[in-house]
DNA sequence: AGCCAGGACAAGT
DNA sequence: ACTTGTCATGGC
């Protein structure tokens, strides 16, 4: 990966392996990034917050191994987006491997797969942070992206702290018609959200899954639940752990393995793949068939069904 | 009015 | 081990 400064601001970054932000942005996995009218020249932009920084992405139209992003240093960018964007992955090998289980499972050479992957190339499993993935999650069931989108936001809002926002000076509104000067808050710790308590936290219309959340700050504040020695745990005993939280079972916790800790072995189940494998595969398909990087596979499926076919927002 | 939304849980077979 | 009703809320 290179790095270069640009004329105006921003980071170049060079020589990457193939990677479509407004699709990894956009494809399911993270809520805190919208996309906002890109300037001129580009094709895409996106901005959201992660650790705690304003970051924005641009790439230019028919470019994937380079983007441009605003909101951190060289330094910063050198040393964590690589981890944060999933560029330490080869996609290529992963896809081969996905194939050829797949295809030995069905004993014919699946189109599915590939035409999914080829509608999903470029998209990237983002290492998210583990406490905002287990939360996010959590608020994730039976509930739609829009409104999950919101509950973040607002539970941002009241319980984070402000973040500079004006790191990139590009103008325009975002896709919510929000201001871009709007504050940005970074998303509330563990403490933040067990002092808010149950009530605090129905009052952002969280519902039933209030209590959930509070279970998971209180777990996390106790230490009952440690997320950084998670990271050494295999992916059973990860699930398990995970599934200690009340309101995370095996679709949530597989979310958090998938986005938060790359576990690309890590399947979630949720209505949309339900539907993708009744419609597309026969009954005794799972997501063990797809191998060892089922997780990538399911994030293929995912978007090009919901995306491309389903074709609703 | 009724159903659905990136589910999980408890109670009932 | 499976199936069913319930859980808040909002959009369509």
């Amino acid at each position: 990966m290179t790095i270069t400064e640009r004329a105006g601001g921003g980071l170049i970054l060079g020589g990457l392996p193939c990677i479509d932000i407004a699709k990894t942005f956009d494809c399911g996995q993270c809520f805190r990034f919208d996309p906002i009218d890109p300037p001129d020249g580009y094709a895409a932009a996106v901005r959201g917050v992660f650790d705690g920084r304003l970051l924005t992405f641009l790439q230019e139209e028919g470019v994937t191994d380079s983007l441009t992003v605003y909101g951190c240093d060289a330094g910063y960018a050198e040393r964590v987006l690589p981890v944060f964007l999933g560029l330490d992955f080869d996609y290529d090998a992963a896809a081969a491997d996905i194939f050829a289980n797949v295809d030995a499972a069905l004993g014919y050479e699946d189109g599915t797969i590939r035409r999914s992957a080829e509608a999903g190339c470029g998209i990237r499993i983002l290492r998210q942070d583990p406490w905002e993935t287990l939360i996010s999650f959590i608020i994730s069931a039976n509930n739609n992206i829009p409104r999950i989108k919101k509950i973040i936001r607002d539970l941002c809002a009241a319980y984070g702290e402000p973040i500079y926002t004006d790191a990139d000076g590009i103008p325009g509104n975002n896709a919510r018609g929000d201001a871009n000067t709007a504050p940005a808050y970074s998303f509330p710790a563990p403490e933040a959200l067990r002092a808010a308590g149950i009530g605090g936290l129905a009052a952002l219309k969280t519902g039933f899954r209030a209590k959930y959340i509070y279970d998971a700050a209180c777990r996390v504040c106790g230490g009952e639940l440690d997320l950084e020695a998670a990271a050494g745990l295999p992916t059973h005993e990860l699930l398990s752990a995970l599934q200690s939280v009340k309101g995370v079972g095996p679709k949530v916790a597989s979310c958090i393995a998938l986005f938060a800790y790359g576990r690309t072995d890590a399947f979630p189940v949720d209505v949309w793949i339900k539907r993708v494998l009744a419609k597309y595969y026969p009954e005794h398909i799972c997501g063990a068939s797809f191998g060892c990087h089922a997780g990538i596979a399911q994030q293929w499926l995912f978007y090009r069904e919901r995306y491309i076919n389903g074709g609703e927002k």
